[in-house]
DNA sequence: GCATAATGTAGAACAAGTTTCAGACTTGAT
DNA sequence: ATCAAGTCTGAAACTTGTTCTACATTATGC
């Protein structure tokens, strides 16, 4: 049996009302649809209230930022990705293939929606300190995506754990390289694949 | 002997005059100037254009805009950089060892000018498809001194160049972490380390 | 049920990146 | 030396993220 990620979700500060969770929805789902096309740049604070049918300022009290906005979306198409990937767990046979096959699958779910994708992994970039909570959030969901896909029996090594940090860099920074045209969809292929080796290297058997 | 890097430069296109030469050079140093103190936001244009005693419109036609001027800050300040390193190369014996030593005394030089280093890696890592040149000189900048770094006998294999480009992706991911405040200097310092391995891992001899 | 504090709305106002424009200044070819 | 083309300046205008204000609506404790 292998090791359950324990939940990864916002620490939902106070319990909002159901009108207020719809508005938050609306905000959310608006901002998607927003950044699907168009990516960041489209992604105008005025059009999303408008289109979630609510106040700037109220848009404001929910997310203080655009930085804020997209990060949210992020961690919510993240949860979706992540909820879709467990249904079909990766095929491969040891630890490393497995974590490439899902890290690819995740990455063909972006080409679908590459401005999608350009909004949020630009936000999450671009995020400064006063994001961080936030951000940390999308980190500790793709980390428990990437131990998901490695299927540990047990609990991982700090040695794991550094790989799967040095995977998730490489995940963002060549996504970043694909979106802004500078690598093919290959050459990502080719990186995910290259770091998923450390992903042996780091394997508990062979200290 | 080992293999000299070429020369990393922008194709300069048209030749400027003295002037104008000079005018670009005062517009990188207020621009880094400022970058100094404050980081990203603090590289105000109509600032930089004041500072560097150009008008508005000179600077915009120098730096199509302001992701534009700091990745040439960038570029500029790794020129620097990399001169700097080469003037005495790394210690160790090892090629991981000797490219995770030339990065981290990248990183402390960082670490000097955080706030500099902020603006730069942000723009970095935000630039759209307009800026792919110019981000893509930096990359080959960093990349060449990487190589340097590894002081390779040889051409490096496609594969050295895959764990190259790994290094990269991480170097670049771990500094946002690290200016980001959710990652230590010392968690940066074991991130490079551990991607480094990647280096050992594709060493032509091992085939 | 009511007082009141919190939340939401509309819209103006502000800040900084970017664009535009008319006129002055350089430069380079003749 | 001169004319044309290209460059620079100063200043205003425009865009979009963000903040603020005055007022309406909703939620909550009593």
């Amino acid at each position: 049996m292998t090791v359950e990620a324990k939940a990864v979700t916002t620490p939902a500060s106070p319990p909002l009302t159901e009108r207020q969770e719809a508005r938050r929805r609306r905000i959310l789902h608006a901002s998607a649809q927003l950044a699907g096309r168009g990516g960041f740049d489209a992604v105008q604070m005025r059009e999303v209230a408008e289109a979630a049918g609510v106040a700037l300022g109220t848009l404001y009290r929910y997310f203080p930022s655009k930085v804020h906005l997209l990060v949210a979306t992020m961690q919510d198409q993240l949860q979706h990705m992540h909820t879709t990937l467990r249904k079909r767990p990766p095929a491969a046979e040891d630890p490393a293939a497995r974590v490439a096959e899902t890290l690819m699958r995740a990455f063909r779910a972006l080409q679908r929606e590459p401005h999608l994708a350009d909004a949020m992994v630009r936000a999450l970039t671009f995020a400064d300190r006063s994001v961080s909570p936030e951000v940390d959030t999308v980190s500790r969901l793709t980390t428990a995506i990437i131990l998901d896909a490695m299927g540990l029996e047990s609990a991982p090594t700090a040695e794991q754990l550094s790989a799967v940090r040095v995977i998730e860099h490489t995940w963002h920074s060549a996504l970043i390289t694909w979106l802004s045209g500078r690598a093919s969809i290959a050459q990502v292929k080719i990186d995910i694949e290259t770091v998923c080796r450390l992903i042996d290297l780091t394997a508990p058997e062979r200290a």
